[in-house]
DNA sequence: TGGTAAGTAACCAAG
DNA sequence: TTACTTACCA
């Protein structure tokens, strides 16, 4: 036997071994989940001489796949190449470009997404008539894609509508909706299973040529799959029964978006001869780290038995800060990340910041910024989704796909072309009585009375659009995006405007342009709609560079299946992380889910774990107050280091910032709007010169060092104890929150710590001089 | 009829 | 705090 294997654990190999009929990994955080799974590919290939191209390993991310692809190659050399290794979204659209027009589809469909769905949707309520206060967008969608992601056709749905009125009308919806994505050529994210799904069901030799070839299937992550996916990896694997799925029932987190739990609790019943291994042995964490989380997990009912333990030391004790505000919560991470690379103690790489809510990400951001540590967001909002890039994108794809009516209508008056919002819904209305896709309408734009003076701007449009896609074949991709540009005059408008939020957006579409560059040069046959399929499937995640030192900031979604030397884990806070919706919603299922992220959150840390807290937060413009994460208390107590902000950052915090930048909430924050960095939206990574340059502008900013802010301890801190009229067991009115019983009044340094139980808005803890209670 | 200013609701998490 | 709708003016 190769020596490869012998590096693996006992449950490892039996891992790697079991090559033949069913088989489940309950694999723990950090026991070395891939590792099995590469290894287990290159033992198909090298010792069971399996071809590699019967062989498929699905990931979630393309970022998964690729260092899955990487690592494959490393151990086994020539020939794997050929093994399938993808998501889960990129094989199905690969599967239907080939395959899809048997079943009535086109194959060069466009993919649609959220952005795309919402504007789709909008359009379908407001045609039904429909208020649309009740019946919302996102809320439809939400529903609709819960119905794809358990197969649920139309029919289907109608039927279990029966006399419901509300769910009829969201049949009808989601009718319509279907109705319109095949009018405009177009498949959204949830279509992309649910479709290969139908394909695989109605054209059964498809799916055999199929299960032919995927002899070995793979699943990573499986714990993450909703019903759709399973069918399809059930109908693929039926036929050689070699399915082999990975996961951790205690790091499933997207329950939301459709992830059933059941596919992994369950496995052994819907394939009675699997094997089942559990790969308990972490070795990422030390072994305070696995403690704690454990400690938090076995709150947890309802899952896998299974306890993760460690060879490793036992490091660090975890450490816990309570922190005044967000701003001093933020101002604590930077400074202990800049203290410890400043002595050489750890690179800027080794540091993830992880919180529950990508809103909070702007104040460690703000920090970050002010002590010149380089930094990258993930997540927010994808480099594809920006306006800009849409826009641009839009425009490509009305070439690729006249069909395609969202882009038509995303584009016409983009620039300007002075054609409104009226003329566009009369054309819309025409294309509709007619049966006509929306740009076919435009080009009859001469011959619709009711367009008056606004037709020969549409013609303009039409004439401009036509002229690209005559001139594509004879373009590359680079030429012809460059066309686009300077042909829509879209650039020069926003260079007119000379404002450093268009001049960001002309940098990111200089970047779009450079990523169609970089795309064709690095494929084979590059193709238009291959890009921006592409262009579709890429996540945030998938940009993160290992290699680059810089600190990393993501929610712990995004975090899920990385690992660093050390992590702040910032924001615990009850209402914050447990979310407000999970705790009011009463049921300890969504409780739970959270509890599992938050297992997800310390197992990302391989040395050091700091977890933060602050006593008030500023939420959507307002404070608030809330208590320590009820998951911080699930950690024994003694292996956590509790310590006050002000121990760790006493000079630095409380003479620089309070005084200088305003520390404490309400000042600094209106700064943040103008500086330099702000092109519009998420991805940014600071060298040292973007930051100083940055640091610079924001100096400049009035908000920044206002004079309004009094010397060290103004009113914000110095609170004088408000003399409270009320006592436990009263009666009390909130501003905001109503009428509420008080529960407790505890005697702080500075004020008054009050509970109340509020009779509609729950239970908060807040000081007495700002929550201004009335008593009944 | 199209563009702009004030007013209002929203925010969890993502391929 | 921000993104988006409604009301209003040119």
């Amino acid at each position: 036997m190769n020596q490869t294997y012998e590096s693996l654990n006992e449950m490892q190999k039996a891992a790697v071994y079991h090559t033949e009929g069913p088989l489940l990994i309950l694999a723990g955080a950090g026991s070395g989940k891939t590792r099995v799974l590469t290894h287990r590919i290159a033992y198909l290939i090298e010792e069971k001489k399996v071809q590699p191209y019967h062989i498929m390993a699905i990931t979630f991310t393309n970022k998964a796949a690729g260092e899955m692809r990487n690592r494959v190659n490393r151990i086994v050399g020539f020939g794997a190449e050929q093994v399938w290794v993808s998501t889960f979204h990129s094989a199905c659209v690969r599967i239907l470009r080939r395959y899809i027009d048997r079943i009535g589809y086109s194959n060069d469909f466009v993919i649609y997404d959220m952005d795309d769905q919402k504007r789709l949707l909008k359009d379908i309520i407001k045609r039904r008539n429909l208020d649309t206060k009740m019946y919302k967008e996102s809320s439809v969608l939400g529903k609709i894609s819960d119905f794809k992601n358990k197969l649920m056709t139309t029919g289907d749905v109608h039927m279990m509508a029966q006399q419901d009125f509300r769910q009829a009308q969201i049949a009808n919806l989601y009718e319509d909706y279907q109705q319109a994505l095949k009018k405009n050529n177009a498949l959204d994210f949830d279509d992309l299973i649910m479709v290969t799904v139908q394909l695989f069901t109605q054209e059964p030799e498809v799916l055999e040529s199929y299960q032919d070839r995927l002899q070995y299937i793979m699943v990573d992550e499986y714990q993450d799959t909703n019903a759709a996916q399973f069918a399809l990896i059930r109908l693929l694997s039926s036929k050689h029964q070699n399915l082999c799925v990975v996961g951790d029932d205690d790091q499933s987190i997207y329950k939301f978006r459709g992830a059933d739990i059941t596919n992994i609790l369950q496995f052994e019943k819907y394939f009675p001869n699997a094997r089942v291994i559990k790969l308990e042995q972490n070795y990422r964490s030390t072994k305070n780290i696995l403690n704690a989380a454990n400690g938090v997990i076995h709150h947890n009912m309802g899952r896998k038995d299974k306890t993760l333990w460690s060879d490793n030391d036992e490091g660090n004790k975890i450490d816990l800060y309570q922190a005044e505000d967000g701003y001093a919560e933020a101002e604590m991470i930077a400074q202990t990340i800049k203290e410890e690379v400043d002595f050489g103690r750890a690179d800027y790489s080794d540091y993830a910041i992880l919180y529950r809510t990508n809103a909070q990400s702007r104040t460690l951001e703000e920090k970050l910024l002010m002590k010149n540590i380089p930094y990258k967001i993930i997540g927010g909002q994808n480099f594809y989704q920006r306006k800009e890039v849409k826009d641009i994108l839009a425009y490509l794809r009305i070439i690729a796909n006249a069909t395609d009516d969202i882009a038509v209508e995303r584009v016409i008056n983009v620039p300007r072309r002075g054609i409104g919002a009226t003329s566009i819904t009369r054309a819309k209305d025409f294309a509709a009585a007619n049966g006509m896709n929306l740009y076919d309408a435009l080009l009859e734009a001469e011959n619709i009375p009711e367009l008056k003076r606004a037709a020969a701007k549409i013609s303009q449009f039409t004439q401009l659009i036509e002229d690209l896609r005559e001139e594509m074949d004879r373009l590359s991709l680079k030429e012809l995006t460059d066309k686009v540009l300077e042909e829509t005059g879209y650039v020069a408008e926003l260079a007119a405007e000379n404002t450093d939020e268009a001049n960001g957006r002309i940098e990111n579409i200089d970047e779009l342009v450079s990523k169609v560059a970089e795309y064709e040069s690095g494929t084979d046959t590059p193709s238009l709609s291959e890009f921006l399929e592409e262009v579709a499937l890429v996540s945030e995640i998938d940009n993160l560079d290992e290699d680059s030192s810089y600190v990393v900031l993501m929610t712990i979604h995004s975090a899920k299946g990385l690992e660093f030397p050390n992590v702040f884990l910032c924001g615990m806070e009850d209402g914050l992380f447990p979310g407000y919706l999970s705790i009011m919603a009463d049921n300890e299922e969504e409780i739970e889910e959270e509890r599992r992220l938050c297992y997800v959150a310390i197992t990302r840390a391989m040395k050091h774990l700091t977890i933060s807290y602050a006593k008030r937060r500023m939420l959507r413009g307002e404070t608030q107050y809330n208590i320590i994460s009820r998951f911080v208390k699930e950690i024994p107590a003694e292996i956590v280091n509790s310590k006050n902000i002000t121990d760790r950052v006493a000079a630095g915090y409380e003479k620089t910032s309070f005084r200088g930048f305003g520390g404490s909430a309400g000042v600094g924050r209106s700064g943040s709007a103008g500086f330099g960095e702000r092109k519009p939206g998420g991805n940014r990574q600071f060298a040292t010169d973007e930051h100083r340059s940055a640091f610079k502008a924001m100096a400049k900013k009035p908000a920044y060092g206002m004079p309004s802010q009094k010397p060290a301890f103004g009113k914000e801190f110095t609170v004088t104890k408000a003399a409270i009229d009320y006592s436990v067991g009263d009666r009390v009115k909130h501003m905001k929150f109503g009428t509420g019983t008080v529960l407790n009044i505890e005697d702080g340094p500075r004020d008054y710590q009050v509970t109340v139980q509020f009779d509609s808005a729950g239970r908060k803890v807040m000081m007495a001089s700002f929550a201004k209670l009335k008593k009944l």
